[in-house]
DNA sequence: AGACAGTATGTTATAGTATAACGTTGCTGG
DNA sequence: CCAGCAACGTTATACTATAACATACTGTCT
């Protein structure tokens, strides 16, 4: 019998309440911040809208571009300070195969990661965090007395939807 | 009890024989090569030999400093080109998380890559290849219908020895 | 109030990574 | 010989990220 998923995840459908997905995030944000004594600025809050405003990864000089269309443009190092804010508080995260960030729609402890999906044809990402791919990892480090402190895992190939319209 | 290592790979000592580990990449690189017939080509054995050059990952810049010493002082290009030809035969494989490139320490099919064991510390970085972790891959990915092609996976922490000599 | 420390953001310049586009060479098969 | 191809050279440029220094605002201590 197939094994129930192994996480809460899935590929957005192109239908969903996306809207939700943003106010989601950005009221979790808050918490967060609220929680740890961060302060949630108007930038940052910014960014991370921006950030959440797809499914995709997006670049930060594409964040810039956005950030100009609503009257700033303000240089690389804001957009990157930004960046590190969110990353540092785990609301953020880098997709480091495609030099690009995108929201963070788990809730882990410190500056943990999960495991990226990401479809080569609609650029559409899924962040899992299944509990046997991070034993496996774990196991890995363990076998060859290695500290593990961070992980990078970044998974790419067709999403379900782009699988069916390419006919693979 | 504690399971065997899952793959035959380890952190080498400062002290190993690491001419030997050159001699062995290059002279099974030319084999490689020859099987499916690519042109070897010196432009791409020095490549690889400096690639081979430490255990490190290694960036696409430092490559063409190694290569002007050497006499010549080729263009981007040039070292990107025998790159990717490098990373199409399986013989490095780019490190994402550090924007560098390492040898092939495996023997794997087609385009494929194993997993790497990265320490922050001295930055000496081991492939791993470990079939409990690529079994707990594809069922994540086939859990969520995705067609898997392609995995990046880059764990960070700390070797054995620096974690030693950090008395961590 | 005045001095000071800490955090966030602004600004300028530059470093680091990668590719587009086109030219040249050298080989192979008709 | 010549067309076609693969490898490599060359120039210019795009894309990604950070260093270094300046400014603004907040709260605290004296
Ligand atoms: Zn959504
Ligand atoms: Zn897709
Ligand atoms: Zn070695
Ligand atoms: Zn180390």
């Amino acid at each position: 019998m197939p094994k129930a998923s192994p996480a809460a995840f899935y590929f957005p459908k192109p239908s969903h309440d996306h809207a939700n997905c943003v106010a989601k995030a950005l009221g979790e944000a808050e918490i967060a911040c609220a929680r740890q004594g961060a302060q949630f600025t108007p930038l940052r809050r910014q960014v991370l809208e921006i950030v959440w405003g797809s499914h995709n990864p997006i670049g930060a000089y594409e964040i810039l571009d956005a950030l100009a269309e609503g009257g700033r443009r303000p240089a690389p190092p804001t957009v990157y300070r930004a960046l590190d804010f969110l990353q540092a508080h785990g609301l953020v995260h880098r997709i480091e195969s495609k030099n690009a960030y995108i929201g963070c729609s788990q809730r882990h402890e410190g500056g943990e990661s999960g495991q990226f999906l990401i479809c080569r044809a609609c650029g559409q990402t899924v962040e899992a965090c299944d509990p046997d791919l991070a034993k496996a990892i774990s196991q890995l480090a363990a076998a060859s007395g290695f500290a593990l402190e961070c992980q990078t895992v970044e998974l790419t190939g067709l999403c379900p939807i782009c699988r069916k319209s390419l006919h693979v």
